[in-house]
DNA sequence: GTCAGCTTGTCATGGTTGTGTCACGATACG
DNA sequence: CGTATCGTGACACAACCATGACAAGCTGAC
C-alpha cells in the first residue's frame, strides 16, 4: 500500500513513517499543503493521512480540492482533541475517519486497515478460508459451523494472519502489530496467543505453522 | 440510481455529489426548498436526501408536501445532532431514515443502500427479531406481547444495534453515535444504557453480548 | 415561580475475566 | 547429546464491566 502523510511535526511524521514502513507500506511525506498537492497530483495513493493544522494553510482546503477533483482516495484526518469544530467540518467535507492526537500507533493502524477494507471490499467483510470463516466485524470465528467468540488479542492476531495468508510473520513483527509502542511485552506473549488461536482452530483445515527461528505462517491444507 | 440532494451548504453538497457520482449514481442538487420542489416535480428520483435547515424554510414542509402528493420516493433526512429530538416528527412525516451530521460518508452510503433495499421489498418500519419487535418510529418495544416504552437514549442505542445485528460496536463508536461531539460523555454512560436496555430485553430471545475489550453485539439465540 | 416526576450521566464499589509472565517440558537441529 | 527455540498449564494482576445510588436537568402543570 502507498500512503501519503501530510504532517508538519517532523518527529511525529518520522515515527508514523517508520511504523508504516515496518508494515510494508510505502509512505510519502509532505510537510506543507503545497507539497501535498504536488504529491497527490504526481502519484496514486491508497490512503492519505492528513493533519489539519499546517503552516501554509488549513488541511480543509486540501481536502476540498482533493474531493473536488473527483478523487476517491480515502482520507483519515489527524486532529488535536481541542479542534472539535474542525473535526466536524472535516467529516462533512468527506474525510473517511479521524484520529485524535495524541494517538496510539496501534489504533492508527487499525483505523487505516478499517478504512481500506471498507473502501476496497465494500460490504464483504468476512474472510473465508477452507472450512473456516472469520468475521472481524462481528468478532467471531466459524469453524465447521460452530461459532467461536474470540477475545480481543486473539482477534487482532488472527486478523493480521488472515489478511496476509502464506506470509511469514516474525514474532518481533507480530509484537509490533499487536501491541502499542510503550507496551513492553515479551515475545513469549506471541507464542502464547498462537497457542490459544491454534486451540480455536482445532479440527479445521487451517493451521498456523511454526517456522523455527523465522516466525509463523497461516496455511490452508489442500 | 438517481438521487435528489437538498442541501444549502455548498461544500458539503459538492462532497456528497462527488462521492455518490463515484458510486455511479446520478445526483441532482437543490439548495433551496423551492428548487427542490421543482426538481421533484420534473423528474422521478429513487431517493431524496434532505437537509432540514434551509434558508427558505423548513425541510419538514417539503417532506409533508412530498408525501401529501402520494409520492413514494424514500427520503433520508440529514440533521444536526442537536436536532435529534425532531427525529420522531421527521419519521412521522414520512422520512425513511435520518443521518446526523457530521456523518461518515461510508455510513451515508450504507443507509442509502439499506433504505433502497427496504423500499424494494415493500416498506415496513418496525424491526422484528425473535420474539422482540422494535418500532423506532413509535419508540417502543414489544417483548412477548408486552409493550415497553423506551426512553430517548435507549431508543437510539437499540436502533443502532438493531440496524447492524451481529456487528460489534466499541464503546467509543457508540459514544460517537449517541452523543454530539461537544457533549463530553464518559464511556461508562454506554455501559449504563446497555444495562438498562438489557433489563428491558429480559426474558426475550434477544440479548446484548459483551465482548470484553471490544464492545457490544446484539445476538439472537437460535 | 416552583414543585413533582421523569430522564440522564456520573460515581464508587465489587465482581469478573482477559492478559502477559513464569517455569518447565517438549521439540528441532547441529 | 547439548543448546536454542517453541509450547503450554498455571497464576496473579490489572483492566474491564455491571450496577445501585445519586444529583443535575428538563418538562409541564398549576
Amino acid at each position: 500500500m502507498k500512503y501519503l502523510l501530510v504532517e508538519d511535526n517532523i518527529e511525529l511524521a518520522r515515527a508514523i513513517c517508520s511504523r508504516m514502513s515496518l508494515d510494508g507500506h510505502l509512505v510519502d511525506h509532505a510537510a506543507l499543503i503545497s507539497e501535498a498537492v504536488d504529491y497527490a497530483n504526481a502519484g496514486e495513493y491508497d490512503l492519505i493521512l492528513l493533519d489539519i493544522m499546517l503552516p501554509d494553510g488549513d488541511g480543509r482546503s486540501f481536502l476540498k480540492q482533493h474531493r473536488a477533483g473527483k478523487n476517491n482516495t480515502p482520507v483519515i484526518v489527524l486532529t488535536a482533541r481541542s479542534q472539535v469544530s474542525d473535526r466536524i467540518s472535516m467529516l462533512d467535507l468527506g474525510a473517511d475517519d479521524y484520529v485524535t492526537k495524541p494517538f496510539d500507533h496501534a489504533e492508527l493502524q487499525a483505523r487505516c486497515r478499517a478504512v481500506l477494507r471498507r473502501n476496497a471490499g465494500s460490504a464483504q467483510s468476512s474472510i473465508q478460508m477452507g472450512n473456516v470463516e472469520f468475521d472481524p466485524v462481528g468478532g467471531h470465528l466459524t469453524v465447521k459451523g460452530n461459532v467461536i467468540n474470540l477475545r480481543n488479542r486473539e482477534l487482532r492476531l488472527l486478523e493480521v494472519l488472515m489478511n496476509a495468508r502464506g506470509q511469514v510473520f516474525s514474532k518481533h513483527k507480530l509484537v509490533d502489530r499487536l501491541f502499542s509502542y510503550d507496551d513492553d511485552v515479551s515475545e513469549n506473549a506471541v507464542e502464547v496467543y498462537i497457542g490459544r488461536l491454534r486451540k480455536h482452530l482445532d479440527g479445521s483445515d487451517v493451521q498456523i505453522k511454526t517456522l523455527r527461528g523465522l516466525g509463523y505462517r497461516l496455511d490452508h491444507d489442500a
